[in-house]
DNA sequence: TACTAAAGATACAGATCTGTATTGTTGTCA
DNA sequence: TGACAACAATACAGATCTGTATCTTTAGTA
């Protein structure tokens, strides 16, 4: 495995005991158990364990984005459909048996220093996903994309933590329904 | 202080230091330091950590809802300007300078597990605020009350959350206006 | 006042945590 | 093939964690 893979999979270990046990609760010890590598390599890549946690952050973000985009994308060409088919692409996400919660919300709460790298770090996702709400609000020609982007964020983040407590994917389906009706039909 | 007192006090340290610095983060010692206790007191008075962060949960839950009731009943005495009455009190919650993000959520996200005791605490708690807003609908005559209150539930984790991660108490005002809309008004 | 239960103080056991140091092995590229 | 960087394996330092054991002091009660 070269270097660049090696890398790769360390975070994908990380990531998925992060979401699992928590960041503290999830030691350095069980991830270079499980991702099968050295402690020395581990801390070759990263220098200390907050900066695993950002690149895991940085990763997951990355990968949520680009996921959610392909779905939407090929969901339906209607824009506004595509505002709604986010929700599916979360109903998928919720029903994963992996899933448990917002990992950004979770590192958030984890490190609640607003100043700690950790939390920047869900704050840029959260930018981040807001951006891309309002390009979709935009393509749709809504009248105030910002404020449906704002909308549709937090309808999206309620129906996360409501799968994540109750375990219930269909907390997604409510959602969309509830911002079918929020979005005005394009044209009136 | 009492045996009744300086368990109580026990527990509202605890909550201050957990929902600040998170379940794991917040050793045993720290608690014993800041309530001022010896460790021995503590053990005697629970058991275990995870038996005193469940105390924790249902003391926080306890406390929740019972200023919630309190707020929204003096309110107003409209029942469906109380539904909404819930979100100003969010965003006085929000506006704390305590607010971590919610407990509960945090709480399942640390303890993942489903049959966890913190888990199931967290769960109970989600249960309890859906039938008291269930309450609050059925109160203002709405024709689907358990629909209702699975609706504002969702836009009030969403606030939450988005509260949490962008620090910005006016995603309250936001999840109110977004409630008021999907409430249908009484006699409509 | 004498008894008892609770609390304080403290040390400690045993585990686990992050991070480093050491030594040997592997693999890659010139 | 020889040099060099990465990796593995391991031990370890030093801190911190949960939980217990021991002993003394305090406080309430009969």
């Amino acid at each position: 495995m070269k270097r660049a893979e090696k890398r790769a999979h360390l975070i994908d270990v990380a990531a998925k005991l992060f979401n699992r046990y928590g960041y503290h609760a999830a030691g350095i010890d069980r991830v270079i158990a499980e991702a099968e590598i050295a402690k020395t390599t581990l801390y070759r890549h990263f220098k200390s364990k907050d900066d695993l946690i950002v690149a895991v952050l940085r990763r997951m973000d990355e990968r949520f984005r680009t996921e959610m985009r392909q779905y939407v994308v090929q969901a339906t060409p209607d824009p506004r459909q595509r505002i709604l088919a986010t929700f599916d692409f979360l109903e998928k996400w919720f029903s994963e048996g992996t899933f448990y919660g917002c990992p950004f919300v979770s590192a958030a709460a984890e490190y609640g220093d607003r100043a700690h790298p950790v939390f920047q770090e869900a704050m840029v996702h959260k930018r981040l996903m807001l951006a891309y709400l309002e390009e979709l609000a935009r393509e749709a020609n809504l009248a105030d994309p910002a404020e449906v982007a704002q909308q549709i964020c937090l309808i999206q983040e309620g129906a996360t933590a409501i799968a994540q407590v109750t375990g219930d994917p269909d907390a997604a389906q409510r959602a969309k329904r509830m911002a079918a009706r929020l979005i005005p039909r394009v044209g009136l």
